[in-house]
DNA sequence: ACAAGAATTGAACCGCAGTTCAGTTCTTTA
DNA sequence: TAAAGAACTGAACTGCGGTTCAATTCTTGT
């Protein structure tokens, strides 16, 4: 029985598994999901087509990993941010901070994971990925709340309505640098980043 | 010189026109964008697949308009019950209940609006569709900075974040509503609306 | 009634990107 | 080195839905 599948070539496959998504990566950061077709992504990843679904039984499935290990990337960022702030109302502004800080250094991943259309499939991961957000942000919450930092509250409703508060302030600028070719990240207003740390910190009901 | 277009055929267009908005409108809030393919529209308004096209000059002209006239509807509900109300922190818990009132009633209508992926034609139409709402909710904030009831604040921050606030807390449910043939709309938790009521005043400063 | 021209029809067309697969190359074991 | 079988290649295939257009049906003014 000629053929038993080594370590060497199992090692080499898995190799390929991650230039594959290492590519598309780098695809959907530069273009977005519009631009990541899968004979781009092969080209970019030095192999054919084809070979693309040696590792990923279908786009949809490739797309939704790449989804998944940039939103990792991103919440973690975040929550680390947050974990290492004492107070709820610095966690939440250092939150903010890295957040704004990381999509506008990035806008069209940002815009990526925040809004761009994307089949069905993976917009199902958008929700995890919210969700995700949603629970670092809860975790400072319940903090601020134990130490009495923080009036009692709906911790999950606000928490979900932080994520979609700081979203949506970012969504309007993202969507026209994302549009626009090439240009200077910040289409956003000078205070914006300071009043929505305000507006984030009122509306836990932190006294500052 | 015969036949110069008459005002009988100039009404009868017109009519074909809206029958063709109608239809199209209707797919919309059954299916979804999805849903909605030309031929479709075509059967549903009675006339044939290319007679579409005497009307609008592309499928994306059409959808774009389909969902300018529902979005509309909704901000013109929502500005109407803002306006109703004496103080803001009322205003805004009116413009909460009217709507996700409004999103748990037709929720396919309101996923379609709020998150459904859609080509980036479309995809504008939803930043207008969104900036509408947060004008509306700016003017109520405003109106509560005048009279002081309502601390100064950056209001168009503060009207973006509660937009963002406030589609969060749906856009879960309603993604699970909407991929769900057709199921009781109400995955929403209990006492979400209240407390996400309390969440918006509080995070305006509103002393309740 | 008839000619001129518009509106309507719906089947055929087309472009595109995801997917497939027969042929080729490479890796392993004996 | 040879045979067995996997991995890789990339051109061809496919399915789908938006779009087109030659043929047909209506409408209008003389």
């Amino acid at each position: 029985m000629p053929y038993r599948r080594t370590p060497r070539v199992e090692a080499r496959l898995s190799a390929s598994r991650e230039r594959v998504l290492a590519a598309a990566l780098a695809i959907v950061a530069e273009h977005g999901y519009a631009g990541c077709s899968v004979a781009g992504v092969a080209r970019r990843a030095g192999m054919a087509t084809g070979s693309v679904y040696r590792h990923f039984p279908s786009k949809a499935d490739l797309v939704a990993e790449v989804f998944r290990t940039a939103s990792q990337r991103e919440v973690d960022a975040v929550a680390r941010a947050a974990s290492l702030e004492r107070t709820a109302a610095e966690g939440i502004a250092a939150v903010i901070e890295t957040f704004t800080g990381r999509a506008l250094r990035a806008p069209r991943m940002a815009y990526a994971l925040l809004a761009e259309p994307v089949d069905p499939a993976v917009d199902a991961e958008r929700l995890v990925f919210r969700r995700a957000y949603a629970e670092a942000i809860a975790r400072l919450i319940a903090r601020g709340v134990a130490t009495g930092e923080l009036p009692g509250q709906d911790i999950e409703v606000s928490a979900a309505a932080l994520v979609g508060a700081i979203g949506e302030a970012l969504v309007g600028p993202l969507a026209a640098s994302a549009s626009a070719a090439a240009e200077a990240p910040s289409g956003l207003p000078h205070d914006a980043i300071p009043n929505l740390i305000t507006f984030a910190q009122r509306s836990l009901g932190a006294v500052t």
